[in-house]
RNA sequence: GAAUCGGUAGCUCAGCUGGUAGAGCAGCGGCCUUUUAAGCCGCGGGUCGUGGGUUCGAGCCCCACCCGAUUCACCA
């Protein structure tokens, strides 16, 4: 049939004939399915299966099982091979004399390669040394691999460890392909696993509370809702530009006008910003708003759920990340941001003036510029001297006012908004607010963040008016929060890098 | 965007002061009916990230570029 073409690896063309072979031989090396009837696990945790000693007779259970097969091991008229399934890996024990000759010679022995499907529908027994191994009665080829996968092998030394000899580990290689990764490094699976329940575990927390939850659009003719810069397309019919969107929160608050008292959404945003180990062009965030609730509240909510996820996780409220242990217990220690700062450098922001705090953050070294407002100034003060200090999950109150422009006035300290951010190991992961409801306030923010974007300051905010006319129809007291669900999946499974969390993070084209 | 480190066989890596590329696993041929990094005998496999340059000669030295990792800067 096909020639090789020059440009494939040997391997990949010895491959390439073997899959002719099959044909030859009217075996269809990718047939239409398998009656599988247990999971490798599943064999292996349940010890009423295993005959001992090992019985073929008709009284004895069978299973059929299907996957990968993954590593061999050749004597002969009999081998021992393992395979892989969705659940994890067990062996097989094949016989020329149980399969036949052909199957066990030529199918088997020939034209089977690592990382090949297969199916097997044998009894359970107990080997020599003690592994639970599926005796084949049934051999059957279920898709061929025409690309060699890498072959990383698994052994326990003295001590008990596990060694990994040739590891798929070149970083580049697993992220650009990660179906081989997922394929070879067994935990990388885990890892995503823990995520999916992460997020199931906050939906079903706030379902519980009958929040609802909800879709609002991604492509958006006016960006809002957080400072950043944008992803921009174009729409053709309508002719118009439209962004991707950098958050959710005014089309989340428009719903809470509407008259739902609990609004929640899983956002994928968009921020066109540069890619480091915290961030990917894209991301996500769950927003949500509840009415009638302030920011205390809200702080309550949070490490609640954020507590209950680590429970479900990892049934206890201490998570181990790199060096240390985070304990979610709740309640959090609770600091207004002044006095954060104070506490770690000695100066006292309270009162002061633009030009006060500018040569306070001179004096500690903080690079400044023309453009940056008092809010950035204290934010890059709070973002090196504090933010990295705040190990255990803390919240930090009550922000400046010129830094939050969504965020309701504090109901008793001057120039401070009701804000709070979650910190942990060093990072934020959720900030909330709450929300400002006066619409002529509101006006009154957007016109100052106009300003802020005439000084420079590309990320402050574009005035939506539409958002405003819904706040004019009135929204009632609320409060809202978003919380960042890759950084919260870091800490969750103790990945040091946002690409570990993302099945397919963001790289340049090959 | 900057600095540092890296890119050699399908995978993991070695490659000296520049002399024309190696190992283990994987693959191919053979032996082997309870092995487990199975073993034993034999064999093949490479645009050394890309493009220039220096040199009699470049995986190695020089220049430019591409890709990645880490740290830093901005943002969640």
């Amino acid at each position: 049939m096909s020639n090789a073409e020059p440009s494939l690896s040997e391997q990949q063309q010895i491959r390439r004939e073997k899959l002719d072979q099959l044909k030859k031989l009217n075996i269809n090396p990718y047939p239409y399915g398998y009656d599988v009837t247990h999971y490798s696990t599943d064999i292996i945790q349940d010890e009423s299966l295993i005959t001992d000693p090992p019985d073929d007779s008709e009284k004895s259970e069978r299973v059929s099982i299907a996957g990968r097969v993954m590593t061999r091991r050749i004597m002969g008229k009999a081998s021992f091979f393992t395979i892989q399934d969705s659940k994890g890996t067990i062996q097989v024990y094949l016989r020329r004399d149980d399969i036949g000759v052909e199957l066990y010679n030529t199918v088997f022995k020939k034209l089977t390669d690592i990382g090949d499907f297969i199916g097997i529908k044998g009894f359970v027994f107990k080997t020599r040394t003690g592994e639970i191994t599926v005796h084949a009665e049934a051999f059957e080829f279920l898709g061929k691999t025409i690309r060699p996968i890498p072959t990383p092998k698994e052994v326990e030394n003295e001590a008990g460890e596990t060694v990994t000899y040739d590891a798929f580990s070149d970083k580049e290689l697993r992220y650009r392909q990660r179906y081989v990764d997922l394929i070879v490094n067994p935990e990388v699976r885990e890892v995503f696993v823990k995520r999916t329940k992460m997020v199931q575990a906050m939906r079903e927390f706030m379902n519980e509370r009958d929040y609802l939850e909800v879709e609002t659009p991604i492509l958006q003719p006016i960006y809002g809702g957080a400072a950043a810069k944008p992803f921009k397309t174009h729409h053709n019919a309508l002719d118009i530009d439209l962004y991707l969107r950098i958050a959710n929160e005014l089309y989340l608050k428009r719903l809470i006008v509407g008259g739902f008292d609990g609004v929640y959404e899983f956002s994928k945003d968009f921020r066109n910003e540069g890619l480091s180990r915290f961030h990917n062009p894209e991301f996500t965030q769950v927003e949500l708003y509840v009415a009638w609730k302030d920011y205390n509240w809200m702080m309550d909510f949070m490490e609640q759920m954020i507590e209950h996820v680590a429970q479900t996780l990892h049934a206890s409220t201490k998570v181990t990340v790199g060096k240390h242990e985070i304990d979610f217990k709740a309640p959090w220690p609770r600091i207004p941001m002044y006095e954060a700062i104070q506490n770690e450098t000695g100066h006292d922001l309270t009162g002061k003036s633009d030009d006060e705090i500018r040569a306070i953050a001179k004096e500690l070294h903080i690079e400044t510029d023309k453009s940056m407002g008092k809010g950035k100034l204290i934010d890059e003060i709070f973002g090196e001297y504090v933010e990295p200090k705040l190990i255990q999950p803390t919240f930090i109150t009550d922000y400046p006012i010129e830094m939050s422009p969504l965020a309701k006035k504090h109901r008793s300290k001057d120039g401070l908004v009701e804000r709070f951010e979650a910190i942990c190991n060093g990072k934020e992961i959720a900030n909330a607010f709450t929300e400002l409801n006066d619409p002529i306030d509101q006006r009154a923010r957007f016109e100052e963040q106009a300003k802020l974007r005439a000084d420079g300051d590309e990320e402050a905010m574009t005035l939506d008016e539409d958002f405003l006319r819904a706040i004019e129809y009135g929204m009632p007291p609320s409060a809202g929060i978003g919380i960042g669900i890759d950084r919260l999946a870091m800490i969750m499974t103790d990945s040091d890098s946002i690409r570990d969390v993302l099945f397919f993070p963001q790289m340049r084209p090959e």
